[in-house]
DNA sequence: ACCTGAACACCGTTCAAGT
DNA sequence: ACCTGAACACCGTTCAAGT
């Protein structure tokens, strides 16, 4: 009952580049990111270690692509709706979140995936493009852009890092708190918008001075 | 000459942590974090794997130890001199990075013994407590002190993946351009600190906001 | 108190060879 | 086109035993 067939793998189909990552991030979700090896996935597929390499040149290229999976929904249009332009940045951000949240360590993977160049950041690109169509000069939505992006990864890496210790029941003396000083998980996500709230009234008032001291607009 | 004593260790004087902590910063420096094993490390010290048990009871613990040394430069005093507050935060902040930037892959490793909760996060305390002594409201200066810890971490960490990739000459067709769009690593201190100076931004202009809001102060 | 020696249960990756 | 089988050069960790 050990087998490898046993695991719930057909036993000889042809596997695709989907069905690796499909593997991958089922391992990810179930056991975490350490356990997402190779041989762990090949075992998941029923197949051997070295199989993968046939549709991946590396385990850095394979872990990419689930990385991609794990961003798709945030690839959805930022709705082109007159809603104010800090609800919408806001927004993306939370999907942004919502996405990383979907799946154990996902922060973690997409952190280093992205660190290393291998994944597009779609949803820098698109808070950039965002703030830009309102009339934040290019320059500055793109500092804020790449702010909230790292603030994102930092943070939700943080928080799943204290889920995980927390379902261990270990974590011991560390006081396992949110930024604000609140206790649990539910002021996690009321502590997360604080800190994105933070930098988009931060970008509102750069432009906003910038406005002001250059063209000297409506003063009422 | 592949001896381990060859390798400039003493070979046989008692270790210390201290020495343990010395031998892994030193790979790490050199080689990178990939190559900061329990193996690489006895190596140096011309010691038997096993023998690091007996300083530190496993490897996450040992990794601690080096983010601790890699970040005890940045708990230099706030100097209390009664320049304006914004400037400390601003400082704390870039002498955080600076830290960082001092070792190859520091901001990987810190960021992972931090979000495992083995290191206290000393730059985000005195943040904080620098806020609050320039009358920010606790919980505010705690989601900004927050903020801007994840913001260092994430953008140093990207910074220095870049810089590897760089220098191994790689990368190929990935632009390797800084958030503001410019070229080179010249300006990434420049958009460094354009990303803290928009969370402070939104830091003042909401404890400003508020005490407009609360006691209707000096209105001109 | 500090370390050795040997083992256990793993890794990622390569490569000839099969179908 | 897709995969096997076997090997290579590694890992972290444990534990009895030495000094």
């Amino acid at each position: 009952m050990g087998s490898a067939e046993a695991n719930g793998a057909r036993p000889s189909a042809r596997r695709s580049k989907a069905d690796v990552v499909d593997a991958a991030l089922g391992i990810l979700d179930r056991q975490g990111l350490p356990d997402v090896t190779m041989r762990r996935i090949a075992e998941v597929l029923g197949v051997q270690p070295s199989a993968l390499y046939w549709h991946f040149p590396n385990k850095q290229t394979l872990l990419a692509a689930v990385s991609d999976r794990i961003l798709a929904p945030s690839g959805l249009l930022p709705s082109d709706d007159i809603a104010p332009r800090t609800a919408n940045i806001a927004g993306i951000a939370s999907r942004f979140r919502d996405c990383l949240l979907a799946y154990r360590d996902a922060a973690e993977l997409v952190s280093s995936s992205l660190a290393l160049g291998l994944v597009t950041p779609s949803a820098q690109h698109l808070i950039a493009d965002v703030a830009i169509r309102a009339d934040v000069p290019a320059p500055l939505a793109r500092v804020a852009a790449s702010t909230i992006t790292h603030y994102v990864l930092g943070y939700t890496f943080h928080e799943q890092q204290r889920m995980q210790a927390d379902s261990l029941g270990a974590l011991a003396d560390v006081e396992s708190l949110t930024p604000s000083g609140a206790a649990v998980g539910a002021s996690a996500t009321t502590d997360f918008h604080a800190g994105i709230g933070l930098i988009v009234l931060g970008m509102s008032v750069s432009v906003a001075g910038a406005q002001d001291r250059g063209t000297r607009k409506t003063r009422r």
